[in-house]
DNA sequence: ATAGTATATCGCAATAATACGATTAATATT
DNA sequence: AATATTAATCGTATTATTGCGATATACTAT
């Protein structure tokens, strides 16, 4: 059908491949370096910076924002948008204990 | 147009989001937990622990497979799927240098 | 050889994601 | 007030993803 069953796996596994899913794109994954290389972070920069279209842009801050790993707030004419202090960390803990729950010597192939 | 430009990005980014995006979706967490809770994984098993018909076990295995998180050995009749050990610590270290590029007081809003 | 078992692949329908030009909304400057 | 600047939203074309029934493939057992 094209729609993923979310209603079959728990709540912690839909969270974590949503989450996922807003980092799984490489434009996105240079908006966040970008944004923890300098501090503040005004969208007009992003497009210079990459070689994406202002609407394109701003379409991945808003998933980015949407899976709450950003978090903007209204600076004059622009908008500064950094991390999400909580859900970075959140996110960088399930990933880490998802990780860490593999040891090697369970390797059989 | 409807296609991600990875050339605008480098290999690293575009490594990285490849990876992420085998990741970022409930069944392919779930298949991942599974072989990481029993340590021999057999494909049958999981139609029945999953609740998704084999062809799209099949299917999400095979891109598992594909971004190099899992691999697999024949075994008489069935297949024994197993986590990739190298790849299985690269992403790990990838993504724990990315997270860890964060410092707390780089927030500005 | 035949039948059974396990997995992969094909083909398709439905839906989601990517990218961008054009437009809109909101604030700043003159 | 008129204009410029910044970012969001809309509409749309293109492509990718998800899921599954049907079929194919490959190995086992009888």
């Amino acid at each position: 059908m094209g729609v993923t069953k979310t209603e079959i796996f728990t709540d912690e596994q839909n969270r974590l491949a949503t989450m996922l899913k807003a980092l799984a794109h490489p434009a996105r994954i240079a908006i966040l370096q970008e944004i923890i290389k300098r501090k503040t972070c005004i969208c007009g920069g992003l497009v210079e910076e990459l070689g994406l279209a202002q609407a394109t842009i701003s379409q991945h801050l808003k998933e980015l924002k949407n899976a709450g790993l950003i978090q903007g707030t209204i600076e004059g004419v622009s908008i500064c948008y950094c991390i999400n202090p909580e859900n970075w960390t959140l996110l960088e803990k399930a990933l880490g204990s998802f990780f860490a729950s593999y040891k090697m010597e369970n390797s059989c192939c």
